[in-house]
DNA sequence: GCTGGTTCTTGACCAAGGTCAAGTTGCAGG
DNA sequence: CCTGCAACTTGACCTTGGTCAAGAACCAGC
């Protein structure tokens, strides 16, 4: 028997931080946005307002900035059980500089700005379940700017795909390069280089 | 008249994001510890469990950690009104890899792990005063990685005397470089060729 | 007013990674 | 089965920033 919940995913995922009555748990799914993309679609562009907060149930989503040479730079990758926004404009509303597009066919569910102020005044645990996200996201970043000060290239490819094997059949090598911050020509030499293919 | 009260800045902090009665301020500031540090002190070493969640009352610190050479890369820095700590530590509760070092005479209140455990409980409301301090400083490390990869060295040093003029009387040459992630030489060097001493 | 340690500067050379353009390969749609 | 586009590769050359070592400048303490 298949998995027919839609909402399985994301109650486990919150389930980990904080235990909700069946009410609680209903009170909050009712609160979240199902959405669907197609491969390449975007969730938000440039220039737009991050009004959601969005759980990726199946597919996969990347985050990106075009820099002013018109370069992309991809700064996170959001596979199924992860959250995905561009973080300051969802928490400034104001318009940010982040693309959120489908790697592959995603289904979402979206908490709006507006819902997660209504779910934290109605079930206020879930400010420590929004603060524990919250703390392990910003510290993976910290540790990403670590890693980007102090490790070669290769290094950083070899980190991204121990970290991450389940992706690295989703993503073409050019976004692996853009996310580990290199051109895709000096990733492709540097595979044949290390005899990393 | 000077400022007597040791807590006056930490209260104005807090109360930015929440609102406490005479009460809960006292019972807050009960639960923090006060300390100094002298130049050069260290708050926490590589291989140590950061315990606690420090706030900067007066002074400066660092936190940096050591690459496999040895290289000394600043992560952040923390002048009076902010807070500090290694983060991948604190929540894990495991040994970290970063150095927390005065870089004045420092005066700090620290909280610890099973303080903030107690806080939590006790005023929940903290929950959400944490959520927004994290995610604050979670949208600001992002940001950092955005610009480590789509700035130059030049454009980063700008940036960053933009940011934090205040901190730039207060850091040596080597630290704001080691921030930006260039070397000493190659930081004087830059200075001097775009005339930016 | 020395003395010693930092910090900063500079020169000569080097290496990691970027650019641009021209192929190749691969594969999806018609 | 062909066409067309996107992804990957490769060559020639360039730029940014690193390395190492030596000297200059700047204190702080005595």
């Amino acid at each position: 028997m298949r998995n027919h919940d839609p909402f399985e995913l994301i109650l486990a995922n919150i389930g980990r931080h904080i235990s909700l009555t069946p009410e609680e748990s209903s009170y909050f799914t009712r609160l979240l946005k199902p959405g669907q993309y197609a491969r390449k679609e975007f969730l938000l562009r440039e220039g737009a307002v991050c009004a959601d907060f969005t759980f990726i149930v199946s597919g996969c989503m990347k985050s990106y900035l075009l820099d002013q040479q018109g370069k992309e730079h991809i700064l996170t990758f959001a596979a199924p059980d992860w959250w995905i926004a561009d973080i300051n404009s969802f928490i400034s509303g104001k318009p940010g500089n982040l693309f959120i597009q489908a790697i592959n066919d995603t289904i979402t569910l979206a908490l709006s700005r507006r819902n997660q102020e209504i779910l934290l005044r109605e079930i206020p645990q879930f400010e420590r379940c929004f603060r524990i996200l919250t703390e392990r996201a910003f510290a993976a970043s910290l540790q990403r700017n670590i890693d980007a000060m102090s490790l070669s290239a290769v290094e950083r490819l070899e980190k991204f795909r121990q970290q991450y094997p389940y992706l690295l059949p989703l993503l073409s090598d050019q976004e692996i390069a853009s996310y580990i911050g290199v051109t895709p020509s000096f990733f492709s030499r540097m595979l044949k280089k290390h005899d990393l293919k």
